[in-house]
DNA sequence: CTTGAAAATGGAGACGATCTCCGATTGTAG
DNA sequence: CTACAATCGGAGATCGTCTCCATTTTCAAG
């Protein structure tokens, strides 16, 4: 999968520098910049920008792949160290809070979700299976439902995104989870 | 408001025509069709259509207006018939089954949310005040609980009208609106 | 039934964004 | 150093969106 395959160096120089201005770019908040204009702040040609990144997702998809593998490895973590419905909890939280320091991510993850191109792109999909992980060891272990699929966690955690822009959004996607996690919690009767 | 403008005969004429080509269009799933299309398919010029229907989401919140409408008689019968719980429940359920026969609905309620264009279209807008109106009504009954906002309810909705388009959307809308509804209860303890 | 003015039409073409193609350039193995 | 392959760059093809305005249609007043 993650084919290690070698990169000639003007290539990786290349790749890097788009990289770099497309991470500027995005924090400065500009998601829609006309997609050939990345090429040209990166100084180089859009026949490069293309060749690298072949959509304006898989772009974002590369600037946001830490994020995504730190955010991978914190649910693994958590796992260590908590029970497995305090983990998901203790992630959905944090998940918040990232997402309203990096709204580029929000915005990226919710096309991905609807996109679902290619079944997500790789970054995307690791998070998706991380986060199923924590459901699906809590389902296990007896501490949260197990009558509604991870689907329906996922359908909501991608409202969650896709309204992430609108403001006031924090506040809402934080009372979202609240909703989710009391959701998910084993009915006691 | 609903500011009841005379249209010239041929005026109304064409504008049916195309509403019901949309129609169309959209029941055989082909959303994305070339905007332009739709006027050649309606047998009109493009000139017309832009003038009537100055974006495409304009267009597609007229084609399901009717729907729109509908569905906001649909909460106050609801709330006429059932205590305010009842009824947000009844209505959810109903919403999801009603999103399942018209995936056309989803996608452009999902698509005004989303754009928030101008406040959400005028229709778009009266099913958000009829939602609202009934989660306030539980609210203000005690029926569930009012510590977390009506945005993050939206949000939840949002979600659900995004993912639509996904294989096996319906089992997995369902049980995000179980959730939403168990989330919402009054916390016993 | 005119008739004149306002309302509406339609479709060619301007525009702006995306993406491709290929001759020129650069890196690298031998 | 040479030759070959990988990569580059950016002009221009392509495609969807939207505008503009000369022409046609409607309609109310005479």
């Amino acid at each position: 999968m993650t084919t290690a395959k070698p990169l000639r160096a003007d290539a990786q120089r290349n790749r890097d520098a788009l990289i770099a201005k497309a991470r500027e770019v995005f924090a400065a908040g500009d998601f829609d910049l006309r997609f050939d204009d990345f090429a040209q702040l990166a100084g180089v040609g859009t026949g490069t920008l293309y060749r690298h990144f072949p959509t304006r997702e898989a772009l974002a998809e590369a600037v946001y792949r830490e994020e995504l593998t730190a955010m991978c490895d914190r649910t693994r973590d958590l796992r260590a160290t908590l029970t497995a419905d305090e983990a998901l909890a203790a992630f959905l939280r944090g998940f918040v809070i990232h997402l309203h320091t990096h709204k580029g991510l929000a915005r990226t993850l919710a096309t991905l979700m609807v996109t679902r191109s290619g079944a997500l792109a790789e970054g995307g999909q690791a998070l998706g299976q991380a986060i199923t992980d924590l459901l699906t060891a809590a389902v296990e272990d007896g501490s949260i439902r197990d009558d509604v699929g991870i689907g329906a966690v996922m359908m909501t955690l991608q409202g969650i995104c896709s309204a992430f822009d609108h403001p006031g959004s924090q506040v809402d996607a934080d009372g979202a989870v609240t909703l989710l996690l009391d959701g998910l919690r084993r009915r006691p009767a």
